[in-house]
RNA sequence: GCUCCCUUCGUCUAGCGGUUAGGACAUCGCCCUCUCAAGGCGGGAACACGGGUUCGAGUCCCGUAGGGAGCGCCA
């Protein structure tokens, strides 16, 4: 038997951190089993459901790089198959009419509520409907006996029916209800392991019912610990960014995301980095925690980091222009310094995408005022020479490399018997505008001859200035 | 309220009857250093509580407490 698996979020809004760990170990553990991954959108709810949202979930995933093999099917296209299935049950006895009002049922509620006890239906209409006109349709619950549920995370897990009751599976507008139409997918897709949430664990019972019913193989349920909010509370727009696609445009790698998502209720020993090859050949549903975890931002902003700092140069390259032009800074069609060259001299230094379009913006931008700060503790009276210097010394060697700056730099400040920081932040400071870059050296390398000149230039200038309005 | 689930450093976790309870993030200190980082070394920091079972319990069982979920003509 092969393995058949489903992500089936409700596009209600955007793809949530909390669903894309469960499509992630989804997808993880069908790719580990040579199984088929299914993604179906569950649109029955129309008052909320939105085609945005539909594709606000499959850019989500896309950029995540969880593919699917099949679809995307959609709920609200098969409606008429639940329908048949809703027929199937009343004509086998396993359904009935109930023309219990609205009023009729919040009021008992209320009533249960009040007294104690467990809300559910009272079953009024089991024996027969009263009337016609508007109804729905129950799916008629065992009422003794038990359901066992063999979960992979959570083991054995025990319900009595008698804590359950009589179901709605058809509104009175016609359309199937949730509980319903998983359990049709489920089984028509021939879905064999169901890895979802464990905020449904205690709908499976009323699921597993409705196999049996149906005379359907029952699959396999993995139910996955929440995640939550730094507060342990549900997690939502409060702790942060809850939408994958923000943390894209946040500067986050799609790698990084799953590499932390990844270590949220599972774990491979002392493991922490992951690529996803590792992940595909080591994730087990075995491995899986039982309990919710905590998000955690840091952690996610230090795997980001990592796997900037190992990610390939070529491809962070092309991803910093993106940025870039984010910041409204266009480095060109043939961008001088190339991207890949700045990207390496950056990866070991951003912690996201978007610090390091931030910190590279002076490569492609010109330096029109400094960091006050930056400014006035390098840029003064005493950095005159060294620059001075600098300049005559740069603008002579013959080759513009590292090696051959860096000495420049070096030889200036022996001469001058500094240190080499007194030499070289002045230097930093009129390249780029502030106290943060890569190595001098390097930093002039990428620049080019000519903008290194200018700006040293400059720099002279504006101490000058400094010099004279003081007195 | 009822039912179900969960409980190891602040956080993510390792542990699958005998451990000085390990790692990672964060934090603190030191080293390296032209800035920022990265990196290296080191410190502090946990088995929720109470009963059992056992020669022996973080590990097994039962309670208690705390947290979460479900109890919709939402999914």
């Amino acid at each position: 038997m092969t393995v058949r698996t489903r992500f089936a979020p409700s596009p209600t809004g955007y793809l949530h951190i909390g669903g894309a760990r469960t499509a992630l170990f989804c997808w993880l553990y069908t790719r580990r089993m040579g199984g088929t991954f299914v993604l179906r959108i569950e649109d029955t709810d129309r008052e909320r459901s939105t085609e945005a949202s539909v594709q606000v979930i499959l850019d989500a995933m896309a950029w995540l790089g969880l593919n699917a093999d099949e679809g995307p099917y959609y709920q609200t296209q098969r409606f008429d198959r639940y329908n048949e299935v809703i027929d199937q049950l009343i004509e086998a006895g396993h359904a009935y009419r109930c023309t219990c009002t609205r009023e009729r049922l919040d009021e008992l509620r209320q009533r249960q509520q009040a007294a104690g006890e467990k809300p559910r239906y009272d079953g009024k209409c089991r024996g027969g409907a009263e009337g016609e006109g508007e109804h729905v349709i129950r799916f008629r619950n065992p009422d003794d006996g038990q359901v066992v549920i063999d979960d992979l995370v959570h083991g054995y897990t025990v319900f009595d029916n008698a804590e359950l009751d009589d179901l709605i599976i058809r509104r009175s507008d016609g359309t199937p209800t949730y509980n319903l139409s998983v359990v049709v997918d489920d089984a028509d897709m021939e879905i064999t392991h169901v890895i979802r949430g464990d905020d449904h664990l205690n709908n499976t019972p009323r699921q597993v019912n409705i196999y049996r019913a149906l005379d359907r193989p029952v699959p396999v349920f993995a139910h996955l610990p929440m995640i939550l909010g730094a507060d342990g509370s549900r997690l939502s727009k409060r702790h942060g960014a809850v939408s994958v696609l923000e943390y894209r445009d946040e500067g986050y790698l799609p790698e990084a995301l799953l590499n932390y998502l990844v270590r949220l209720g599972w774990s491979h020993g002392d493991q922490e980095i992951f690529s996803m090859n590792e992940m595909i050949k080591l994730f087990d549903l075995a491995d899986v925690n039982k309990a919710p975890s905590k998000f955690n931002p840091e952690k996610l902003l230090w795997l980001n980091q990592h796997h900037i700092k190992d990610g390939d140069s070529a491809r962070i390259g092309k991803l910093l222009g993106d940025y870039l032009r984010k910041l409204d800074v266009d480095p060109g069609d043939d961008p001088d310094p190339a991207l890949p060259d700045v990207a390496r001299s950056q990866q070991e230094r951003a912690k996201t995408l978007t610090e390091m379009a931030m910190a590279s913006e002076f490569f492609y931008r010109d330096v029109h005022e400094y960091n006050e700060k930056a400014a006035k503790k390098n840029l003064k009276a005493a950095a005159r020479e060294p620059l001075v210097r600098v300049r005559a010394a740069l603008a002579d060697v013959p080759a513009w490399q590292t090696k051959d700056i860096h000495e420049v730099v070096d030889q200036v400040a022996a001469e001058l018997d500094l240190k080499m920081g007194k030499v070289a932040q002045p230097i930093r400071v009129a390249v780029s505008g502030g106290p943060i870059s890569p190595p001098i050296d390097i930093t002039l390398r990428l620049l080019g001859r000519n903008r290194t000149l200018e700006r040293i230039d400059r720099a002279i200038a504006f101490i000058d200035e400094r010099i004279a309005a003081s007195g």
